[in-house]
RNA sequence: CGCGGGAUGGAGCAGUUGGUAGCUCGUCGGGCUCAUAACCCGAAGGUCGGAGGUUCAAGUCCUCCUCCCGCAACCA
């Protein structure tokens, strides 16, 4: 009889940058959730990959002298590695780069062309010559020109295609308003106001300013652009239009597609639309999770609070990471990680509570009995409250299960833990291990407990998977009583079972000393990436005629407040020596008002005066870009007089 | 009035269809000694952001306001 199939997949990530915490939990959650539905019978297939083409993969291989293919290479070696350490259990893995891949895009883009859902029409934007590339407004620096070499752009169009997405917005309105593909599905309300209601245009799909890409078969100077590229990986890991697989029938639709939030959007809108115009049936659910900040901050590799998984894993082992992050992450919510929160997870619930229960169990069972059970029991009523709990656990955790809640899942196996923790206190087994007479009793509360201890090992190894077999080896448990039907039941145990006692299963961790290692490893860090500033390319020369048309001046900060209404500008009252004058900043980010206030810095002040969210700026403070974005005031000799003139 | 999310004991969060406000950590007190200074019990601590309204009854529904966080706009 064939088992029933289960197909869930991760996001092809981008190998621009090494991974972080964040591709780890949704990696993390996705292998937990395949390995529980193994655990339940299920023909799994788990799916994760690398999207590897693009504009900014072609340019960072160029700065590093290689092939993009090398580049990309090296960085999927790194994410390789990292999901071994961290026990991912994917079935595939899958690289846009790969032949039958790139052969399934080039079939579609083709029928969407056959079919005239693609055409060929103008792409319009800012261009910028030297790099040969296209830029959106957002994109542009502050003074509206190329963000890579800050050259001017000019307005230009070239010819793309498009992919139209007109046709399908209302059964795609339906399917995120009236179905559950969408979870958790009140983000369907922000989808619907932002981008459907509004109307859809129609998706660029193509590019010809790099050649970094999968080219498009009826028109060589073309490559397919992201959309279409990266998405299709769900169906071509399946063997959809290649003949590399073939398990197309098989799996799809896919049961679960999880993302972070950022790429909801593609996956809620743009994937639908383009299965709609293939004609085949839509994945099943989009599970869609927040992101993880760090003390608060969101999470940015330009702020220098990246959390690399290496360290932390070396330091904790990769199951306390993975129990940290699927125990703190909240389907739908963002969720903070800091180095404290976590280290006081590990102790109190892997520590002393699971770890410490196995150890005092076993060495119990090991100090009155000698390690192995005697066969006689003798029950009493307080066996009954962990008994039903125990039994029930696995019905719990289902549930949960189902609607991917990972964390609540993991509370309900925790109280389990919490119970037979309490159970020890109630039934004193140590005062009973004083009597000879209560031989049979004191079996029965171990028994009780063991088997306690199995049912959450057994569910627990799909969290946990390194760890959870050395819990069954400690407590006797062969590998046909840790299934998933077994979780399910009380008794599964022999009576005579024999306990091994075993190395400490989670350490203890100092919470004080830790984190100052910690602190220090990532001072360790940061001067290292210091040097790496990416030196900007001088601009062309000019005259000194040229630079005298600039007159910066020393001026006093006198007055400075935050401009209501925009977050990133301040407003600054200098005592320019002239009579003073406002100049908008921004700089809110970085700098409190009260930072400035009484010091001197030095404004350009012949500047035309422009107006910021209705305030009118005179000038321009100068400021040092820094390696992490954030700018560094100048601040002048402090004594010099204000008004003095620089040249 | 750009879109959306949020505001609950010291911290982080639950609170389902409205009916005595819960959990984890922390704090304080007690118990126990099998265990990884772990475990168990108890206590303190909240006018559930503010103001109105609907209702016999609102954290939970409605209106307005304040503040925070993403995205969009402004980083001269």
């Amino acid at each position: 009889m064939d088992k029933k199939s289960f197909y869930i997949t991760t996001p092809i990530y981008y190998p621009s940058g090494d991974p972080h915490i964040g591709t780890c939990y949704t990696t993390v959650a996705c292998d937990s959730i395949a390995r529980y539905k193994r655990l339940q019978g299920y023909d799994v297939m788990f799916l994760t990959g690398t999207d590897e083409h693009g504009l900014k993969i072609e340019q960072k291989a160029a700065k590093e002298g290689i092939t993009p293919k090398e580049y990309v290479d090296n960085i999927v070696a790194i994410f390789k590695r990292l999901w071994g350490f961290m026990n991912i259990s994917y079935d595939r893995y899958i690289r846009t780069t790969d032949d039958y891949h790139i052969a399934t895009v080039q079939k579609i883009f083709k029928e969407l062309y056959d079919k005239g859902y693609i055409y060929k029409g103008e792409y319009k934007g800012k261009y910028c010559t030297p790099c040969e590339s296209f830029w959106t407004d957002s994109q542009l620096d502050e003074n509206g020109c190329c963000p890579e070499c800050h050259r001017e752009v000019t307005q230009a169009s070239e010819e793309a295609y498009f992919l139209k997405l007109s046709p399908f917005a209302d059964r795609i309105e339906k399917l995120l308003t009236e179905t559950d593909y969408l979870q958790p599905a009140n983000r369907a309300a922000e989808l619907v106001n932002n981008f459907i209601k509004p109307g859809l245009d129609d998706l660029c799909v193509s590019r010809t300013t790099f050649k970094w890409g999968i080219p498009v078969t009826f028109d060589e100077k073309h490559v397919v652009y992201v959309w279409v590229d990266a998405l299709t990986n769900y169906i071509s890991a399946m063997g959809f239009y290649n003949d590399k697989y073939d398990d197309y029938g098989k799996y799809w639709p896919a049961d679960v597609h999880m993302v972070a939030k950022d790429i909801m959007r593609f996956h809620a809108i743009i994937w639908p639309a383009i299965l709609m115009a293939l004609e085949q049936p839509l994945p099943k659910h989009l599970v869609v999770h927040g992101w993880i900040s760090y003390n608060g901050q969101k999470m940015s590799k330009s702020l220098g609070n990246v959390v690399d998984p290496f360290i932390l894993g070396e330091r904790y082992g990769a199951d306390a990471i993975r129990y940290h992050i699927l125990r703190e992450m909240a389907l739908g919510a963002d969720s903070s990680f800091s180095n404290e929160i976590m280290i006081n997870r590990i102790n109190s619930d892997l520590a002393n509570g699971l770890g410490n229960l196995v150890s005092r169990t076993v060495t119990m069972a090991e100090k009155y009995f000698g390690g192995t059970l005697p066969e006689d029991r003798e029950a009493a009523d307080v066996d009954g409250e962990l008994i039903a709990e125990a039994e029930a656990l696995r019905a719990n955790v289902d549930g949960y299960m189902e609607k991917y809640q990972l964390n609540n899942a993991l509370a309900e196996i925790f109280k389990l833990v919490s119970r037979a923790n309490k159970y020890i206190d109630e039934t004193e087994p140590w005062v009973l291990g004083k009597d000879p007479a209560k031989k049979a009793r004191l079996a029965s509360v171990l028994y009780n407990l063991l088997e306690s201890i199995r049912i959450a090992a057994t569910l627990l190894s799909c969290f946990m998977p390194s760890t959870m077999p050395k819990v069954w080896e400690q407590i006797g448990a062969a590998e046909s009583d840790v299934t998933y039907e077994n979780a399910g039941k009380f008794g599964v145990l022999p009576l005579n079972v024999t306990v091994h006692r075993g190395d400490i299963l989670f350490p203890r961790i100092d919470v004080d000393k830790e984190i100052d290692e910690l602190n220090a490893l990532i001072g360790a860090n940061k001067p290292a990436e210091e040097k790496k500033i990416d030196v900007q390319p001088v601009l062309p020369q000019i005259g000194i005629e040229d630079f005298a048309k600039c007159d910066l001046r020393v001026a006093k900060v006198v007055a400075c407040e935050k401009v209501k209404k925009a977050k990133k500008l301040l407003c600054l009252q200098l005592d320019d020596g002239m009579g003073g004058r406002q100049v908008v900043s921004g700089i809110a980010q970085w700098y409190k008002p009260e930072d400035l206030i009484g010091k001197k810095i030095i404004v350009v002040a012949n500047l035309k005066p422009v107006v910021l969210c209705g305030v009118e700026s005179n000038g321009m403070i100068c400021a040092a870009d820094t390696s992490d974005g954030a700018p560094s005031v100048i601040f002048p000799d402090q004594s010099l007089p204000c008004g003095s003139k620089i040249r």
